[in-house]
DNA sequence: AACTATTGACCACATTTGTAGTCAAAGGAT
DNA sequence: ATCCTTTGACTACAAATGTGGTCAATAGTT
Protein backbone atom coordinates (compact mmCIF):
# COMPACT_ATOMS: atom_id res chain seq x y z
CA UNK A 1 0.00 0.00 0.00
CA UNK A 2 1.71 3.25 -0.96
CA UNK A 3 0.85 6.27 0.00
CA UNK A 4 -2.07 7.34 -1.42
CA UNK A 5 -2.24 10.78 -3.16
CA UNK A 6 -6.13 12.00 -4.44
CA UNK A 7 -5.64 14.34 -7.57
CA UNK A 8 -6.57 16.95 -5.56
CA UNK A 9 -3.70 16.79 -3.21
CA UNK A 10 -1.42 15.88 -5.86
CA UNK A 11 -1.61 19.77 -7.07
CA UNK A 12 -0.80 20.92 -3.71
CA UNK A 13 2.64 18.19 -3.85
CA UNK A 14 3.37 19.85 -6.83
CA UNK A 15 3.42 23.59 -5.85
CA UNK A 16 5.60 22.14 -2.63
CA UNK A 17 7.91 20.08 -4.96
CA UNK A 18 8.50 23.27 -6.91
CA UNK A 19 8.77 25.64 -3.60
CA UNK A 20 8.99 23.93 -0.66
CA UNK A 21 8.53 25.84 2.32
CA UNK A 22 5.31 27.50 1.52
CA UNK A 23 2.47 28.32 4.11
CA UNK A 24 -1.06 27.80 3.11
CA UNK A 25 -1.91 31.45 1.49
CA UNK A 26 1.27 31.38 -0.52
CA UNK A 27 0.25 27.67 -1.77
CA UNK A 28 -3.31 29.63 -2.67
CA UNK A 29 -1.53 31.96 -4.37
CA UNK A 30 0.42 30.19 -6.83
CA UNK A 31 -2.59 28.00 -7.08
CA UNK A 32 -5.05 31.15 -8.26
CA UNK A 33 -4.47 30.81 -11.82
CA UNK A 34 -4.74 27.04 -12.17
CA UNK A 35 -7.57 25.97 -9.36
CA UNK A 36 -10.08 27.98 -7.89
CA UNK A 37 -10.23 26.45 -4.46
CA UNK A 38 -11.04 28.03 -1.23
CA UNK A 39 -8.12 28.79 1.03
CA UNK A 40 -10.09 26.58 3.45
CA UNK A 41 -10.10 23.71 0.77
CA UNK A 42 -6.31 24.10 0.47
CA UNK A 43 -5.91 24.02 4.38
CA UNK A 44 -8.05 21.04 4.11
CA UNK A 45 -6.12 19.08 1.71
CA UNK A 46 -2.84 20.05 3.79
CA UNK A 47 -4.17 18.43 6.78
CA UNK A 48 -4.63 15.70 5.14
CA UNK A 49 -1.41 15.33 3.27
CA UNK A 50 0.09 15.66 6.50
CA UNK A 51 -1.74 13.51 8.37
CA UNK A 52 -0.86 10.91 5.38
CA UNK A 53 3.11 11.43 6.24
CA UNK A 54 3.43 13.38 2.78
CA UNK A 55 4.53 16.85 4.74
CA UNK A 56 5.89 18.29 7.14
CA UNK A 57 5.57 21.10 8.88
CA UNK A 58 7.45 23.60 10.18
CA UNK A 59 6.12 26.23 12.91
CA UNK A 60 6.63 30.31 11.52
CA UNK A 61 4.98 32.45 14.15
CA UNK A 62 1.57 31.31 13.99
CA UNK A 63 1.39 29.50 10.74
CA UNK A 64 2.78 26.53 9.51
CA UNK A 65 5.04 25.84 6.67
CA UNK A 66 4.91 22.84 4.55
CA UNK A 67 7.72 20.77 2.58
CA UNK A 68 7.68 17.53 0.58
CA UNK A 69 8.41 14.56 3.10
CA UNK A 70 8.48 12.33 -0.43
CA UNK A 71 10.73 13.26 -3.55
CA UNK A 72 8.81 14.42 -6.49
CA UNK A 73 10.65 11.86 -8.80
CA UNK A 74 10.27 8.89 -6.39
CA UNK A 75 6.60 9.74 -6.78
CA UNK A 76 6.73 10.02 -10.58
CA UNK A 77 8.65 6.95 -10.55
CA UNK A 78 6.31 5.05 -8.26
CA UNK A 79 3.17 6.20 -10.61
CA UNK A 80 4.64 5.75 -13.64
CA UNK A 81 4.78 2.06 -12.86
CA UNK A 82 1.45 1.33 -11.12
CA UNK A 83 -0.11 2.92 -14.30
CA UNK A 84 2.27 1.27 -16.60
CA UNK A 85 0.84 -1.84 -14.77
CA UNK A 86 -2.67 -1.30 -14.64
CA UNK A 87 -3.46 -0.40 -17.81
CA UNK A 88 0.01 -1.46 -20.45
CA UNK A 89 0.34 -5.25 -19.05
CA UNK A 90 3.90 -3.34 -18.18
CA UNK A 91 4.90 -2.52 -21.35
CA UNK A 92 6.56 0.99 -22.11
CA UNK A 93 5.96 1.03 -25.92
CA UNK A 94 2.36 0.41 -26.40
CA UNK A 95 1.85 3.37 -23.56
CA UNK A 96 3.90 5.83 -25.88
CA UNK A 97 2.38 4.39 -29.08
CA UNK A 98 -0.65 5.74 -27.67
CA UNK A 99 0.46 8.96 -26.46
CA UNK A 100 2.06 9.33 -29.73
CA UNK A 101 -1.80 8.91 -31.70
CA UNK A 102 -3.56 10.70 -28.86
CA UNK A 103 -1.59 13.92 -29.40
CA UNK A 104 1.28 13.77 -31.18
CA UNK A 105 4.95 13.77 -29.88
CA UNK A 106 7.28 17.32 -30.25
CA UNK A 107 9.97 17.47 -31.65
CA UNK A 108 11.91 18.04 -28.24
CA UNK A 109 9.87 14.86 -26.95
CA UNK A 110 11.37 12.59 -29.92
CA UNK A 111 14.86 14.00 -29.45
CA UNK A 112 14.81 13.19 -25.90
CA UNK A 113 13.39 9.63 -26.21
CA UNK A 114 16.18 9.01 -28.80
CA UNK A 115 19.02 10.10 -26.46
CA UNK A 116 17.41 7.96 -23.68
CA UNK A 117 17.14 5.06 -26.34
CA UNK A 118 20.67 5.87 -27.24
CA UNK A 119 21.98 5.84 -23.61
CA UNK A 120 19.72 2.46 -23.01
CA UNK A 121 21.37 0.42 -25.18
CA UNK A 122 24.50 0.99 -23.82
CA UNK B 1 -15.72 15.39 -17.84
CA UNK B 2 -14.75 12.04 -18.98
CA UNK B 3 -16.18 8.79 -18.12
CA UNK B 4 -14.64 7.76 -15.06
CA UNK B 5 -14.17 4.37 -14.28
CA UNK B 6 -12.50 3.10 -11.26
CA UNK B 7 -9.58 0.75 -10.86
CA UNK B 8 -12.24 -2.37 -9.55
CA UNK B 9 -14.24 -1.31 -12.10
CA UNK B 10 -11.34 -1.51 -14.73
CA UNK B 11 -10.57 -5.07 -13.60
CA UNK B 12 -13.71 -5.80 -15.34
CA UNK B 13 -13.49 -3.77 -18.31
CA UNK B 14 -10.12 -5.58 -18.97
CA UNK B 15 -11.77 -9.25 -18.70
CA UNK B 16 -14.71 -7.76 -21.14
CA UNK B 17 -12.15 -6.08 -23.54
CA UNK B 18 -10.36 -9.17 -23.54
CA UNK B 19 -13.86 -11.54 -24.01
CA UNK B 20 -16.64 -9.30 -25.17
CA UNK B 21 -19.97 -11.12 -24.03
CA UNK B 22 -19.75 -13.18 -20.94
CA UNK B 23 -22.04 -13.30 -18.18
CA UNK B 24 -21.23 -12.40 -14.46
CA UNK B 25 -20.47 -15.62 -13.20
CA UNK B 26 -18.15 -16.52 -16.38
CA UNK B 27 -16.32 -12.72 -15.52
CA UNK B 28 -16.15 -13.97 -12.17
CA UNK B 29 -14.49 -16.80 -13.35
CA UNK B 30 -12.10 -15.50 -14.86
CA UNK B 31 -11.06 -12.99 -12.27
CA UNK B 32 -10.73 -15.73 -9.91
CA UNK B 33 -7.10 -16.02 -10.12
CA UNK B 34 -5.60 -12.36 -10.28
CA UNK B 35 -9.10 -10.75 -7.47
CA UNK B 36 -10.71 -12.45 -4.86
CA UNK B 37 -14.12 -10.90 -5.36
CA UNK B 38 -17.69 -12.07 -4.22
CA UNK B 39 -19.95 -12.70 -6.84
CA UNK B 40 -22.15 -10.02 -5.63
CA UNK B 41 -19.34 -7.75 -5.72
CA UNK B 42 -18.93 -8.21 -9.38
CA UNK B 43 -22.50 -8.06 -10.24
CA UNK B 44 -22.60 -4.21 -8.40
CA UNK B 45 -19.38 -3.65 -10.50
CA UNK B 46 -21.44 -4.59 -13.61
CA UNK B 47 -24.13 -2.56 -12.84
CA UNK B 48 -22.03 0.51 -12.21
CA UNK B 49 -20.32 0.31 -14.90
CA UNK B 50 -23.41 -0.35 -17.32
CA UNK B 51 -25.10 3.25 -15.25
CA UNK B 52 -22.33 4.81 -16.73
CA UNK B 53 -22.83 3.89 -19.95
CA UNK B 54 -19.75 1.85 -20.27
CA UNK B 55 -20.97 -1.66 -20.94
CA UNK B 56 -24.11 -2.25 -22.82
CA UNK B 57 -25.86 -5.48 -22.04
CA UNK B 58 -28.07 -8.19 -23.99
CA UNK B 59 -30.23 -10.59 -22.69
CA UNK B 60 -29.62 -14.20 -22.77
CA UNK B 61 -32.34 -16.65 -21.39
CA UNK B 62 -32.35 -14.85 -18.05
CA UNK B 63 -29.32 -13.27 -17.11
CA UNK B 64 -27.23 -10.70 -18.98
CA UNK B 65 -24.44 -10.62 -21.44
CA UNK B 66 -22.15 -7.82 -21.36
CA UNK B 67 -19.98 -6.17 -23.66
CA UNK B 68 -17.80 -2.96 -23.73
CA UNK B 69 -18.94 0.45 -25.27
CA UNK B 70 -15.89 2.18 -24.86
CA UNK B 71 -12.96 0.66 -26.75
CA UNK B 72 -10.24 -0.76 -24.92
CA UNK B 73 -7.55 1.61 -27.24
CA UNK B 74 -9.45 4.74 -26.96
CA UNK B 75 -9.90 4.53 -23.03
CA UNK B 76 -6.01 3.84 -22.97
CA UNK B 77 -5.55 6.74 -25.05
CA UNK B 78 -7.39 9.11 -22.93
CA UNK B 79 -6.60 7.59 -19.75
CA UNK B 80 -2.32 7.75 -21.01
CA UNK B 81 -3.02 11.40 -21.93
CA UNK B 82 -4.58 12.43 -18.44
CA UNK B 83 -1.59 10.77 -16.80
CA UNK B 84 1.30 12.36 -18.87
CA UNK B 85 -0.47 15.40 -18.48
CA UNK B 86 -1.36 15.37 -14.49
CA UNK B 87 2.23 13.86 -13.92
CA UNK B 88 4.61 14.77 -16.28
CA UNK B 89 3.65 18.82 -17.84
CA UNK B 90 2.25 16.82 -20.40
CA UNK B 91 6.12 15.33 -22.04
CA UNK B 92 6.58 11.78 -22.75
CA UNK B 93 9.80 11.64 -22.66
CA UNK B 94 10.22 11.69 -18.79
CA UNK B 95 7.60 9.60 -18.29
CA UNK B 96 9.73 6.73 -20.32
CA UNK B 97 12.78 8.41 -18.51
CA UNK B 98 11.36 7.60 -15.22
CA UNK B 99 9.78 3.95 -16.05
CA UNK B 100 13.16 3.27 -17.38
CA UNK B 101 14.42 3.87 -13.83
CA UNK B 102 12.10 2.31 -11.98
CA UNK B 103 11.54 -1.05 -13.68
CA UNK B 104 13.87 -1.09 -16.63
CA UNK B 105 12.61 -1.31 -20.17
CA UNK B 106 12.52 -4.86 -21.58
CA UNK B 107 14.81 -5.60 -24.78
CA UNK B 108 11.52 -5.89 -26.72
CA UNK B 109 10.42 -2.35 -25.23
CA UNK B 110 13.31 -0.79 -26.47
CA UNK B 111 12.90 -2.25 -30.16
CA UNK B 112 9.58 -1.14 -30.15
CA UNK B 113 10.50 2.40 -28.63
CA UNK B 114 12.96 2.51 -31.63
CA UNK B 115 10.48 1.27 -34.42
CA UNK B 116 7.93 3.31 -32.68
CA UNK B 117 10.25 6.32 -33.16
CA UNK B 118 11.29 5.84 -36.58
CA UNK B 119 7.93 5.74 -38.01
CA UNK B 120 7.16 9.55 -35.67
CA UNK B 121 10.30 10.57 -37.36
CA UNK B 122 8.88 10.23 -41.16
C1' DA C 1 -8.66 49.76 22.89
C1' DA C 2 -11.72 47.96 19.12
C1' DC C 3 -12.17 45.75 14.97
C1' DT C 4 -10.72 42.83 11.22
C1' DA C 5 -8.21 39.35 8.88
C1' DT C 6 -5.66 35.14 9.22
C1' DT C 7 -4.58 30.70 11.03
C1' DG C 8 -4.93 25.96 12.62
C1' DA C 9 -8.36 22.67 14.71
C1' DC C 10 -12.41 20.48 14.23
C1' DC C 11 -16.65 19.48 11.80
C1' DA C 12 -19.92 18.81 7.79
C1' DC C 13 -21.74 16.77 3.91
C1' DA C 14 -22.43 14.94 -0.78
C1' DT C 15 -20.26 11.73 -4.06
C1' DT C 16 -17.45 7.89 -5.37
C1' DT C 17 -15.56 3.57 -4.40
C1' DG C 18 -14.88 -1.06 -2.44
C1' DT C 19 -17.23 -4.67 -0.76
C1' DA C 20 -21.04 -7.10 0.10
C1' DG C 21 -26.15 -8.43 2.02
C1' DT C 22 -31.32 -9.22 1.06
C1' DC C 23 -34.99 -10.39 -1.81
C1' DA C 24 -37.89 -12.23 -5.19
C1' DA C 25 -38.21 -14.64 -9.59
C1' DA C 26 -36.94 -18.38 -12.25
C1' DG C 27 -34.40 -22.75 -13.59
C1' DG C 28 -32.53 -27.10 -12.41
C1' DA C 29 -32.14 -31.30 -9.45
C1' DT C 30 -34.53 -34.84 -6.90
C1' DA D 1 -44.04 -30.75 -6.29
C1' DT D 2 -40.09 -29.22 -3.42
C1' DC D 3 -35.79 -27.47 -2.60
C1' DC D 4 -31.43 -25.38 -3.99
C1' DT D 5 -29.04 -22.25 -7.03
C1' DT D 6 -28.44 -18.45 -9.88
C1' DT D 7 -29.70 -14.01 -11.43
C1' DG D 8 -30.80 -9.16 -11.50
C1' DA D 9 -32.69 -5.35 -8.49
C1' DC D 10 -32.26 -2.90 -4.57
C1' DT D 11 -30.00 -1.70 -0.29
C1' DA D 12 -26.07 -1.03 3.02
C1' DC D 13 -22.19 0.88 4.84
C1' DA D 14 -17.45 2.38 5.75
C1' DA D 15 -13.51 4.83 3.69
C1' DA D 16 -11.75 8.20 0.53
C1' DT D 17 -12.40 12.45 -1.82
C1' DG D 18 -13.87 17.18 -3.03
C1' DT D 19 -15.39 21.13 -1.12
C1' DG D 20 -16.01 24.19 2.36
C1' DG D 21 -18.13 25.93 7.14
C1' DT D 22 -17.42 27.16 12.42
C1' DC D 23 -14.65 28.53 16.10
C1' DA D 24 -11.32 30.41 19.00
C1' DA D 25 -6.77 32.44 19.24
C1' DT D 26 -3.93 35.86 17.60
C1' DA D 27 -1.70 39.42 14.75
C1' DG D 28 -2.34 43.59 12.39
C1' DT D 29 -4.95 48.02 11.51
C1' DT D 30 -7.18 52.07 12.82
Amino acid sequence: MTLQISPAELEIMKVLWRKPGLGASEIADALEDSRDWNIRTIKTLLSRLVEKGALATEQDGRRFLYRPLIEKAAYQKKAASQFVDRLFGGKAAPLIAHLADARGLSDEDIEELEALLGRLKQ
